[in-house]
DNA sequence: GGTCTATTTCAAGGATCATCGAAATAGCAA
DNA sequence: TTGCTATTTCGATGATCCTTGAAATAGACC
């Protein structure tokens, strides 16, 4: 995981249609979703989905998988697992297991 | 934290620049960075540091206090954690813990 | 072949962003 | 006051992005 790849991940969830986009595919789990339940859920032309979907596709975030007519998309585990050990790299490691605000540990 | 704070925060960090700015002040530690040193560092102009200094401080993520005549820039560890937080919020959030890839188990 | 559904690609608009040099500000020193 | 250092604000330019509807593609079914 170099700068620029991590950069290209963190800008594909900077936005906030993406970031949605992304954290309902999450949710939907290992089962993950089809292209078009995704656009019901969220409300935006498929267009625009798909536009969004390619761009978090690109980066590794998210997966498709073909079946019978439809996309299903998947959220890519390892990928955001490695993005966070990117961030968490060489400062707070110790703190990264703390997902709640004690923020004495790293400090 | 809710998705737009997150989507800023992270739409913040990715830009190639700014991650460069903000991994610098997380390696400089507690005692963080003057502004003048971040540009040698990274050398860009300084207008330019100093506008993305400003998207970094805006999302909370980078903080700066007045020294004599300088002022020095630092990472905000809890805000990091806070987002990271977010990011593995209801997915796995025991595999944030392994940055590795051995399936270590998650305290 | 023809049709239907699911999804992507195309083209375009308006908006936002990244970057820079030049000028302005703030604080200290002589 | 004048000068010096550190940093920000201003103004501008070129690039990129977000969103959409319309058109095109891919596959399944009759």
């Amino acid at each position: 995981m170099n700068i620029e790849e991590a950069a290209k991940q963190l800008e594909a969830l900077g936005n906030p249609t993406r970031l949605q986009v992304y954290r309902t595919l999450v949710r939907a789990g290992d089962g993950g979703l089809p292209v078009g339940r995704l656009q019901e859920k969220i409300g935006i032309a498929a267009s625009t989905l798909s536009h969004h979907l390619h761009r978090l596709i690109l980066t590794g975030l998210v997966t498709q998988e073909r079946q019978v007519t439809t996309l299903i998309c998947r959220a890519n585990y390892p990928a955001m697992n490695s993005l966070v050990g990117f961030l968490v790299d060489e400062c707070c490691v110790d703190a990264a297991c703390t997902t709640e605000q004690d923020g004495e540990a790293a400090a």
